[in-house]
DNA sequence: GGTGGCCCCTGACAAATGTCACGGTCGGGG
DNA sequence: CCCCGACCGTGACATTTGTCAGGGGCCACC
């Protein structure tokens, strides 16, 4: 495929660094690919990208400054002809909406094996889409958050964890409030308990950050 | 180094398969490495390795079947020549300690560059002992589990979530009892809330399966 | 034999949690 | 306009949770 002409060039955002070489390293096999940027901080992709202006940033989800799926938006305000792969640890479905509302191209969950991440990029770079079927077909089928904004907030100060008082007070609301927020979001998640609340929010990706 | 003599062999677990993959392409740009060997699942690293007798064996903790550390153990069982090197996501400062008392060699996080891992490959592959230093500052500072046996039994099952009555069943105890065992956790553990107790033991790797 | 640690249970208590019914504000849409 | 829904708050209530003071059994160690 790509018979000799300029490679496509990427960039890569992981915070660990282990998996980040291994992934240039990975890439870097496939000669119509060259990896012209690595960063492992959500906040360093935009300045990065505008230094090297890459065709395609592979970023990851969990990362300390931004999270991969405001890097994206960023990225894609910042640089429009940039693609953005997603490639995260975890299948959340709501991870998948939230992405590709946000821009992205494609979303790479890395349970896939390791022979399809290289297509995936030239699909994306092609300007296909790309998408996890299975993934896809979760995120169906876990719909949008059924949870309000206010109830969302609350569950996210919650998963620090603290005292529905500490709650308030962090949150400048009255206790009582702060309780039936969370009464209010144990009954929509199914759940039974607080914590349990916070776990099948997390699961479904509904307490990404805005 | 290594003067053209046979290469290291190596077993790489992983269970995401794409850092497996990414890993295996690093490792083999070194030219006296061989990647002989892939898993993703801990159960498989025993017969895999009894298949390809590699001389180094690179494993995940956190791991479908069987967790990295019980995976050491067995490795060690059945091929003592076989030296391990733990790599692993999470710096929890338990892990540390029990991947070595399961008798592993190294211990790795994934945030260390990707220059270093070869190398120590090729220490742990010597004979030499590979261990993160700042987490093994970490190690002793957190020291060992000061949780008894039943509460970190009843504290893992209270992962899941679920009310004193209900752990009391699973575990075949009196709904009391459960919570005095939570309390003693949530008091030893310095957490204010059951969900704290839970956070803080897992963050300290104290949780970790038998 | 005594002591101390861990385990299991009981019962009782204060505090936190989850639920409910109720009233009020504000903005958007029929 | 008026209604609905999201939002904030109150007060009251049952349940759960965390704590404490006990009791007894077992085992290891001095």
């Amino acid at each position: 495929m790509s018979g000799g002409s300029t490679p496509i060039r990427l960039l890569l955002a992981d915070d660990q660094a282990l998996v980040r070489g291994a992934l240039a390293a990975l890439l870097s096999l496939e000669e119509d690919l060259t990896v012209v940027a690595e960063v492992g901080r959500g906040d360093e992709v935009v300045p990065e990208a505008r230094r090297r202006s890459p065709d395609v940033a592979l970023l990851d989800v969990e990362m300390p400054g931004l999270d991969g799926i405001a890097a994206t938006a960023a990225l894609r305000a910042a640089l429009p002809t940039c693609r953005v792969l997603v490639v995260t640890t975890f299948g959340r479905p709501g991870y998948l909406r939230r992405a590709m509302e946000a821009g992205a191209s494609g979303f790479v969950v890395k349970d896939t094996p390791a022979r399809q991440l290289a297509d995936a990029v030239r699909r994306v770079h092609a300007g296909l889409r790309v998408v996890d079927p299975t993934l896809a077909a979760e995120t169906l089928a876990a719909g949008v958050s059924p949870l309000t904004e206010r109830e969302t907030e609350v569950l996210r100060t919650a998963r620090g964890g603290g005292s529905a008082a500490d709650l308030a007070r962090a949150l400048h609301l009255s206790e009582g409030t702060v309780r039936n927020h969370l009464s209010a979001a144990i009954g929509k998640t199914g759940a039974r308990n607080r914590a349990d609340a916070i776990r099948v929010a997390e699961q479904n990706g509904w307490l990404l950050g805005e």
